[in-house]
DNA sequence: TGTACATCAGTGAACGCGCGTTCACTGATGTAC
DNA sequence: TGTACATCAGTGAACGCGCGTTCACTGATGTAC
């Protein structure tokens, strides 16, 4: 049995942070056997603890999963708004939502299957579904600051969106490598399918 | 036993047709109960034949995924080319292939996330990946003729692909409703988001 | 400060399940003569 | 036209596997007095 420890604690027969040690290991899993190995029995034994100890956690699989996906939402989110925090331009803020969208998505392509239900219909749990609708609020924000009237149309909202969901699913389906367009990373490409759509 | 018949003829020991018959069944399984669900002992159970049948068509799971995945590719192509061909002017042919390519995928969802490799890589499969370059194919002719040198612009090209694929996605997750947008379906929506795109 | 005890968070064994795949087999088909 | 036989396409039983989940349990914790 392998010791569980807190940072800078000794083993102890309760872990004191398994929860979330939980969580962590399911992203452990995730991006390393992808999506379709993640199984409660994996991640707990890839957190030192027995099949059993996720049940005072977690009522069932799904719900370790929305734990997942929620904070995944909460990562996506940060994404995008640091790398908007480095521009004034509202047009350049807009291509850095964008940007920061599918790098996310290129870097975590496991996470961000399990996020929007691994082609399949999201979760239902409501957690999920706000942190999700945060996230969005950030594209549709960098949407309304570069209108005219200052609010968003949501048919530009849904075209910026569907663009920039849709390239990273390519991307990571395999469909489309930025080396076929002459460019060495996600992010180019991003940058450079942003500039002037 | 499930008595086995060819439309017409009577029930006989050899299928005659099981090939087929287990893509097919395959389909329904797809789309009644979802990507997850479909297993090669379901599939064989749904077309009428023991667990091991099969074997005899496919060496593996993989190979019927596959086989598959190529007929969704080649469902995806006409369904494209049909609406196109309804239309003359070069931009409303755009306009149908995108239309085609987003309501195919609304119509056969777990078909589609099996075909582009259900968030994952997509299948590493010769003949998958033809038939999923001749898909791309006709929506790169349409983008083609549209353009003022006859040649299409990789860049718009993948723009309009990554749209049409992300809003078919987003669509499919449950992320946006067409009702959301006042429209009846996806097609009303597709139409509105491509037309002026 | 020390002790009794309720509560919490683990253990490990077990359950039933459906899966992909293999195996030795057998019934049906069709071809050569 | 009839028959022997090779080949093809099925059967059904069995394999081992990992899974999600439950259960009775037990060790550690922390609070009341």
């Amino acid at each position: 049995m392998a010791v569980k420890r807190r940072t800078g604690r000794a083993a102890t027969y309760h872990h004191g942070d398994l929860r979330d040690a939980l969580v962590r290991s399911a992203r452990t899993i995730l991006e390393r056997d992808g999506l379709a190995a993640l199984s409660l029995r994996g991640v707990a034994r890839a957190a030192g603890v027995s099949p059993a100890a996720p049940y005072h956690h977690f009522p069932d699989k799904q719900a370790l999963r929305d734990a997942v996906a929620e904070q995944g939402f909460e990562a996506l989110t940060s994404a995008m708004t640091t790398r908007m925090a480095k521009k004034k331009d509202p047009q350049a803020r807009l291509e850095a939502s964008g940007v920061g969208y599918i790098t996310f998505a290129v870097d975590n392509p496991a996470l961000f299957a399990l996020m929007f239900g691994a082609g399949q219909q999201m979760s239902a749990n409501a957690s999920v579904a706000q942190a999700g609708q945060r996230a969005y609020a950030v594209l549709q924000a960098a949407v309304a600051a570069t209108s005219a009237g200052g609010a968003a149309d949501p048919l530009v909202c849904l075209r910026l969106w569907g663009l920039v969901h849709g390239v990273a699913k390519l991307i990571i389906e395999g469909c489309v490598s930025p080396a076929d367009y002459g460019l060495s990373g996600g992010e180019a490409l991003a940058m450079r399918l942003l500039r002037g759509a």
